[in-house]
DNA sequence: GTGTTTATCGTCAGGCAGACGACTATGATC
DNA sequence: GATCATAGTCGTCTGCCTGACGATAAACAC
């Protein structure tokens, strides 16, 4: 290893991007920007900035992610409470074509919210907004939304990394309470599978495999809420982080 | 996001680690190679080394994998064939403290390769040598073998993070067969998984399940080889890449 | 009250995993 | 060459989990 002359060694830029999931009526969402500058100017972007030079990499995506939305991001390691979001490394993206102006690598990382009132970027409520991530990854369509074009850089891909990595992870965590409120009921968190997920799960199946499964949902005493029809027991996030067995996403 | 002057963001290095593993003597190594330099004149480390202006992240991950032990890792869509090595990314470090010279980021890839006959870092055979991980992980018991001193930098949290995640891949996907050559029995991978998970598995039920599940392993034609009793059928890794349903780890 | 909606409890059959018996085919040892 | 040790391979049995689905419960809208 040659010694650590700054002359001796490429200078990059290091931004942290963020993939930032919700669920919102029934389907998966992601937080978008809208870009000011070029390149890309007018297109819509993963939120994300500069690591500074005494700053973690996941205390910049921290940073970043309560400037974007104001939520406050906690330790993995402690049961989600309050307005904390879920955060998490989900991995580096370095191709050197990937900004046309200079070499930037990008550490991204995942966070996962509850549904929120609505994005505020920089007070600009106009340039920061949700989209499904169906809508994102599949464009051209041009739906009612805007996004008929695809995101700047590479954060299509970094979005369809994202997404896969969440889909992936609450077969077998507990992550899916993350995109729940503190108190919730069992039906709830079945629609955020199936909003996850893309998929019909059976009510009575779910409800058993949750309830059943030791550490996940601890009942909150509080014994009802409506959405319909009968009330629902209110449960919260139990200390069991991983599920075993898993919950299995249903075949092809 | 402020314009990419070079004077409005920090400048980093960043830099390529490499947690390669294999499995010999029944044992999970990992190779490391002895540091020439301050900070941590002496002491073991993971091999890395910058990336290069016009390379990408997975390409400098192979090129120092070819560099220290002449591997060439291939695409993970392909099967594995030939010397190839399995090569992901692992995940990526940037604490302002990690290298006390300077900001290094550093983006760590896992590497699983087959038992190979003996490291080679730039010619110099007594600077490079494979470790058991419980040996690094667990340092100061000082055994028969040199590393008593922990690692350099925070390769052990990073050596640690590779070793988990190969112990929870090879659950799910087919990637033990990555740790064998082309042709290899059960047995031999089941003692892939016994090395790797540190348990012992029933040889009948792992030779049902392994040999249950479709697309996983196929007859190479080749019937025998020996190692000790009966001759065993020769396979070599099929076209499945994930393992459904999985297969579990014991319980602790 | 009737119908609708959602929640929750039960039942049943099939699949899979762990425990373990039995048999086979080789080399090593006497 | 008989015996033993070692590995590989095939079966059996039991218990757990899951998917499919019936049934009941508790709210709200008419």
């Amino acid at each position: 290893m040659p010694p650590y002359d700054p002359s001796t060694f490429p200078p990059f830029a290091v931004t942290v991007d963020l993939v930032v999931l919700t669920v919102r009526r029934h389907a998966l969402c992601a937080l978008v920007v809208r870009r000011g500058e070029t390149p890309f100017q007018g297109r819509w972007a993963l939120p994300g900035g500069f690591v500074r030079t005494d700053e973690d990499l996941g205390s910049a995506a921290a940073r970043e992610l309560a400037e974007e939305t104001g939520l406050c991001a906690h330790d993995p390691a402690k049961p989600a409470v309050g307005n904390g979001a879920h955060l998490e490394q989900l991995a580096t993206y370095g191709d050197p074509a990937r900004d046309p102006r200079m070499r930037v690598v990008s550490v991204a990382h995942l966070a996962l919210a509850p549904d929120l009132p609505a994005p505020r970027a920089g007070g600009d409520a106009n340039s920061a907004r949700w989209a499904p991530v169906e809508d994102l990854l599949r464009p051209g369509t041009g739906r009612e939304g805007e996004p008929a074009t695809p995101l700047a850089f590479d954060h299509a891909r970094i979005l369809a990394d994202g997404v896969e990595r969440a889909r992936s992870k609450i077969e077998y965590s507990s992550l899916a309470t993350a995109f729940c409120p503190p108190e919730f009921t069992v039906g709830e968190l079945r629609r955020v599978y199936e909003a996850v997920w893309g998929v019909v799960l059976d009510p009575r199946n779910f409800h058993r495999k949750v309830t059943g499964t030791p550490g996940f949902l601890v009942p909150s005493g509080g014994t009802t809420t409506r959405q319909g029809g009968r009330p629902a027991q209110l449960f919260r996030a139990g200390a069991a982080t991983v599920l075993n067995p898993p919950m299995l996403r249903p075949e092809v």
